[in-house]
DNA sequence: ACACGGCTTGACCAATCGTTCAATAAACAC
DNA sequence: GTGTTTATTGAACGATTGGTCAAGCCGTGT
C-alpha cells in the first residue's frame, strides 16, 4: 500500500477557506496558499486540483461550517422567530467589531468577485444563498413579516457589504433593530 | 506651448470606470486598460498615475455618473416618496436583465474586493454609501418607514449582490415590492 | 529484507503582472 | 524655420503569477 498523506485534509480545507475568504480569489496567491496550508504546490495539485478547484473546496467548507449551522438555527422551532432572526443578524454586529469579521461573508465575496466569471461558483453561491432564503422564509412564515422574506434576506447580505466598507458596529445594530421591527 | 493631449479625458475616465466595474481591481490588467482606453501605459502613467490612482478615477466617475443622479432623484420632493423609492429599486430589476447590470454596482464591488486593502477606496466608497443613505433618509422622513432607512439602504446593496450571484429579474421584483410595502 | 507506489519536494516553466524610461513625434512661441 | 516642451510610443525591467515534473522519500504488503 502507498505511503499515507501526512496532512489533515479538513485542516487544509479550513485553511483554504480562510485564505480565499480573506484575500479573495485573485488576491490569494500560491505563496499565500502554501504558507497557510503547509503544503507545497505539488501536493496541492495532486490532492485537490488547480486553483479553481481549491476555491470550490473553500466555498464548500464555508457552507458546511457557517451556512449550514445558520440554516439549522433559523429552522429551530423551539425558539421564537424574533430570537432566531436576532441571532442571525448578530453575526453582522459581531463581524463589524472583529478583524476576521472584516473579511465579510465568503459567499458574498464570491458572488461579487468570482461568480460572474465561473459558472460553478455562481451555482454553488446561489445554492447556499437560496438555502438561507428558504430558512428565513420558514422562520418568519407565521409572523406578520411572512411576506418580507426577500427583504430580510437581501438586507443581511447588504449588511456584509457594509461591514467590508468599514461601517461600525453601531450602524449594523441599527439595521438589526430595523429588521426586528418588522416582526 | 506644449503639445496638447490627443485623447478626451472624460472618455478615458468613463472607460476606466467600465473596465474596473466589469473586471474588478485585480481582474483588470493593463492590456485590458490599454485596449479599452486606447492609451498605452506610458500615457496612462503620465496623465493619471499608477493602477491604484486609475481605480480612484473610476470610482469618482461612477459616483458622478450614477450615484449623484440617484441622490438627486431621491431628494426630489416633487414626486411621492414611494415613487422615488420604486424608481431607485428599479435599477436592480433592470440590472438583473441586462449584461451590463450583471457587473453589479461598482461601489459594492469596490467595498468587497478592494476597500479592505486600500484605505482611500474605503473612504471613497463609504462616503458615497453614506450620501445615498442620507438621501433615502430624506426621502422617507415623512412616511411610516421613517425609521427604516438603514433597512432599505442595506437591502439595496444586498440586491446588487444577488444580481451578481445570478438571480433573476423576478426575484428582484419581489424585493422591490417588499421594500415598497414598507411605506 | 525488499520492492512497490503513492506522497512530497523544490527546481523549473512560460506567461503575465505593474512599472519605468529613453527615444520619437508633434504642436506652439518666436 | 527653429527651438522648446510636452505627449506618445514601445521596448524592456524585475517580480510574480499559476502550473508542471522528475527525483527522492517513506510507509506498507509481501
Amino acid at each position: 500500500m502507498p505511503r499515507p498523506r501526512k496532512f489533515d485534509e479538513d485542516k487544509v480545507k479550513a485553511a483554504l477557506r480562510d485564505i480565499f475568504w480573506k484575500h479573495g480569489y485573485e488576491g490569494a496567491s500560491y505563496s499565500d496558499i502554501m504558507s497557510e496550508t503547509g503544503l507545497n504546490k505539488g501536493s496541492l495539485y495532486a490532492s485537490f486540483g488547480d486553483k479553481r478547484t481549491l476555491y470550490q473546496h473553500a466555498i464548500a467548507n464555508y457552507d458546511d461550517t457557517f451556512i449550514a449551522p445558520g440554516v439549522a438555527m433559523l429552522r429551530d422551532d423551539s425558539r421564537s422567530p424574533a430570537a432566531r432572526i436576532e441571532e442571525f443578524f448578530n453575526a453582522l454586529v459581531v463581524a463589524a467589531q472583529t478583524s476576521q469579521g472584516r473579511w465579510g461573508c465568503l459567499l458574498c465575496n464570491a458572488a461579487v468577485d468570482r461568480a460572474p466569471f465561473d459558472p460553478d461558483v455562481e451555482t454553488a453561491v446561489s445554492a447556499s444563498f437560496s438555502r438561507l432564503r428558504n430558512a428565513i422564509e420558514y422562520c418568519v412564515k407565521d409572523t406578520i413579516a411572512a411576506d418580507k422574506t426577500d427583504l430580510i434576506w437581501t438586507a443581511y447580505f447588504g449588511g456584509h457589504v457594509m461591514v467590508k466598507a468599514g461601517y461600525s458596529k453601531a450602524m449594523l445594530e441599527q439595521t438589526r433593530a430595523q429588521v426586528l421591527g418588522l416582526l
